[in-house]
DNA sequence: TCACTCATGTAATTGGTTACATGATTCC
DNA sequence: GGAATCATGTAACCAATTACATGAGTGA
């Protein structure tokens, strides 16, 4: 599974069920997300099997932690997952399946709308990742276009800890951009097609030069 | 849930549980995917609410089919999903989250090996929605800069299902290149680091202007 | 006093995958 | 005769979401 795997590549140092709920809403955030109630039978999971152990620790506030941290066998199962083949999820893409079937309705200014609010989310999430990116670059020197990290006073592990979170950053931005814009291409098309000669519903049959001239 | 309103989506016609399917591997299927076993129980709970009917017919070969058509409560149904928000799913992107931790490993060539894997899948998946595009541009006359669909022989209501299918078929090449672009740069920015002179394991401290140089 | 954060969990339910069962017809 | 396709389903399991339960400490 892999939620198992990514709580212990988190487990660098480490870390209770919170701590790690805490680094998901951060880090992790753009391309996996897990609930506390997800996360917490998973370690007790993960401790069975001997891949992680854990102590508790008394808290300053609130009840007492319980702190998980890798095993010899953890480090060897995550090395495994790490150095098998890519692993590509199927995805399911709700607002296509949406769009999809969007071709019933009577005309294009549901589709349109339904665009306009696509692009919206799009473009928010979009600039989320370019703050991220802008906040990084003044922090700690790195340089987007040539996704060269400045390691300036980084040791070498973490200098390539950046680079590896720096290059799923840079995954989530080009996404994000084409997704933008391939809505700004579909609403041009749309505006086009509403605007341009159409045939009639009782059409004429055969090629229909009106239509042909359309783009 | 989603795929009861696929489902709905796809009852423009009377279909089978198997019919469905097959439409699933062909159109379907680069945003979404349902195994039989899943359709099937779906189907039935769709009829229990009313929003589905169905009645057996005799097949030539093999056993009877069950064959469902919309109900208007079924087309209301997905209306109501169709104009409602644009349904955004948190993606869980697993080969993400592989990158993401592989800094933890000893070298970059790992993580070369492993970009240059996913680059190949990635660029397969790309032509093969390419060629599909290639193939409806020769059959329907789809203009893919412009995208605009030449009608041609093809009623209004059928254009306009083209012209929906087309976009979300789009969105499949955006994003495919955009993930391809991006394992390209990264590749580039991973042979750059392997070039470039490194810092010691036991760093001189502060900034290093051996670092600095490399881009 | 009330809301918020810290902190850990269980239970019920939904959504999806994998494995299994059955049997007719068609094509090589 | 054997593999492939047509056709329908059930059962067991795994992954994820939603709802619920509990309780201490902090700050307005």
């Amino acid at each position: 599974m892999s939620l198992d795997h990514i709580l212990l590549g988190m487990m660098h140092e480490p870390a209770s069920g919170y701590d790690l709920k805490r680094e998901f809403e951060q880090s992790v955030r753009h391309f996996w997300f897990a609930e506390l109630s997800q996360i917490y039978p998973a370690l007790k999971k993960l401790e069975e099997r001997g891949l992680l152990s854990s102590r508790p620790v008394p808290s300053s506030r609130g009840p007492e932690r319980r702190v998980f941290e890798t095993t010899g066998a953890g480090s060897e199962e995550l090395e495994r997952w790490l150095t098998s083949e890519p692993l590509i999820p199927k995805d399911r893409i709700t607002y296509l399946a949406q769009l999809f079937f969007m071709g019933e309705m009577e005309d294009l200014s549901a589709t349109e709308q339904f665009m306009e609010r696509l692009r919206g989310s799009m473009a928010t999430r979009l600039a989320v990742l370019e703050a991220i990116e802008a906040e990084w670059m003044g922090a700690i020197g790195i340089d987007g276009a040539a996704l060269a990290v400045d390691g300036g006073a980084l040791t070498e592990i973490e200098d390539d800890r950046v680079f590896h979170m720096y290059t799923t950053l840079r995954m989530g931005i080009h996404s994000l951009r084409s997704r933008v814009e391939w809505c700004d291409e579909t609403l041009r098309a749309i505006r086009a097609r509403q605007t341009r000669p159409r045939a009639s519903t009782e059409d004429e049959g055969g090629s229909n030069p009106a239509i042909e001239t359309a783009r």
